[in-house]
Order: C-alpha cells, then structure tokens, then sequence
DNA sequence: TATTTACTGTTATGTTATAACACTTTAAAT
DNA sequence: ATTTAAAGTGTTATAACATAACAGTAAATA
C-alpha cells in the first residue's frame, strides 16, 4: 500500500499547492511508485506508452522533473535511474543504499550526516545547497548468497 | 605542479604495478590532472585530439575507467564529468564539494563519515563496497560575490 | 469572456556511453 | 629467438540518456 500511500500525498499535496497534476505527471508517478527498483527514463517512458497514447521522451522528462522538484522522487546518478521518495519527502539530500547484485535501493537517513557535512563545510568554507549521497555495495540478502 | 605529481605518481604506479601506460591512457591522464574543473568525456576526447591523431569515444573512455579504476580520477556522477584525485587515490569513498556558480570541485575529506556510513550501514544491514558523496552549493569565493 | 500562464504534443537533435570485431603491441612461455 | 597468449588500440556502428524549440491546448485570472 506504500505506492498508494504516496499517490495520495501527490494528490493532496497539488490540491494544497495549486500544482496541475495531469495526466501524465500523474501517470509517470504511479509508474515509479509502483517499482521497487530505480527505473531508467525511458523504461518509464516504455509504460506510459500503455496508458497514453505514444508518448515522447519529453513527456516523461517533463513529469520526472516535476516530481523532482517537488521531492516525491529522486534521481540516483550513478545509475540514471528515478526511485520514489522513501522518506516524507521534501529534503534537499538524500542517501541512499544501492545494492549492485539485485538493483534494490534503501533510502536511509543518517542522523549524524547534516552534522558531519557541516563540519566540514566549515573547513572548506563552502555552503552547500544540496547533497547526494549513494552507496554501493551488496543488501543483506545478496550478502548472504 | 600539483598536476606534475599525479604524472609522476601514475608512471610510478604503472611500473611496480606493471600495468601498461599507453600513450591515450598518458594523454587523457594528462588533460584531467591539468583542468582545475571536472571535465566530461568528450572534451576530454577534443583535447586528445590534438596529440593524438582523430581518437574516437572508445579511446577515451577506456582510458578513462582505467585511471578511474586504478583511483586516479574519479567521475563526477552528477555532472557526467571526471577530475583528478585531490587526494593520495587509493579510496573507495569520494567526497566533492561542487560548487554551482564556478564549477570548481573540491574533494573533501571527512573523518567522521566513515564511521558514520558504518553505523547507517550496520542499522540497515547493508554491506558497502564504494561510495559516491556530493555536495552541491557555493564555494567560498562565489559566496561573496 | 478575453487574456495570460502553464502545460502538452511533436519534431528534431544533442549528449553521453558502449558493443563488436579486426588489428597491434607487449609479456610470457617454449 | 620464436611462438603464443594476453592486453590494448582503432574503427564502425549504435545504444542510452536528455533537451531545445515551437505550435497547440487547457486552466487560472483579470
């Protein structure tokens, strides 16, 4: 129920914030929701081809990108993929756990980090906007095979 | 000479490691250690271009996830872009503070994090292998401005 | 109900990365 | 020294990921 879960939040949160959830924003969402898995764009694209008819890769880019912003998905880098938000969403950084045997990614949420990235801002005199933090490496499960 | 050292230290390297240092790996190691920014695959294959005669993406690329395995380099997941190791190399985990306005990359590092990814790690059962950390803002100088 | 704004559909193209295979160089084994 | 095996390169082709630009549409607002 968890991919409900966060469809309705989506719902709630555009009713609240004036947002247009159309067609495919919403459409996408429920796609990437839906996996347990990071999901390349244009895998997503291929299954929104089966709810909207033939849709273009800008379609898709659109609504990730919205989704974005809005923190109700994120973007893992190392694998050009889109997970959905784990968390309670809007949170400028994430971390995440990917497992390199069966593809699974765990959003953790390490207490001590936003303190330990201070620290070091402070030593490096920068200010950070935002963070990305991804871990590879193997699940328990994958461990234990 | 900072981008001397790291010549000097991949020569080094490919001797008592007995690896083969071919001139694209030597000249792609060469235009990376010599960016003060990250650069992406194919300016770095321009740049080879005018040592060596009309590489192709392949050349570059090889040479590239050669010193990125050896530790020389490391990518820039975010930005599709690649920068010399700011550090003795030889490490797993890679910490980049990017900043938005300049582009400039400082590789950080933070002795806590180690210890804090293994407590996150141990609370989700989860074996890490290597990790990619980075940390989008402004660096000091842009701050100011 | 006119106007503005945000969004979509579509075409085209840009950017990043790799598969596959023939050929060459180097190292090692004989 | 010569053969053999392994590692690396050159090249063609294409896969995978992403966005610019513009015309048309739907919704919000004035």
């Amino acid at each position: 129920m968890k991919q409900r879960n966060i469809i309705d939040q989506a719902k709630l949160y555009c009713v609240q914030q004036k947002e247009r959830l159309t067609k495919p924003r919403l459409e996408v969402l429920k796609i990437i929701a839906t996996s347990s898995k990071p999901m390349g764009a244009y895998k997503i694209l291929e299954k929104l081809g089966k709810v909207i008819q033939s849709p273009k890769p800008p379609t898709a880019y659109r609504a990730i990108e919205f989704w974005q912003k809005k923190g109700f998905i994120h973007r893992i880098e190392s694998l050009n993929a889109y997970v959905a938000c784990q968390a309670g969403h809007q949170h400028s950084g994430g971390q995440f756990l990917i497992c390199d045997d069966c593809g699974t990614v765990i959003e953790t949420h390490m207490s001590d980090l936003t303190e330990t990235v201070k620290n070091c801002v402070a030593h490096n005199t920068f200010t950070p906007s935002s963070w990305n933090f991804e871990i590879h490496g193997l699940c328990d499960q994958c461990q234990s095979e």
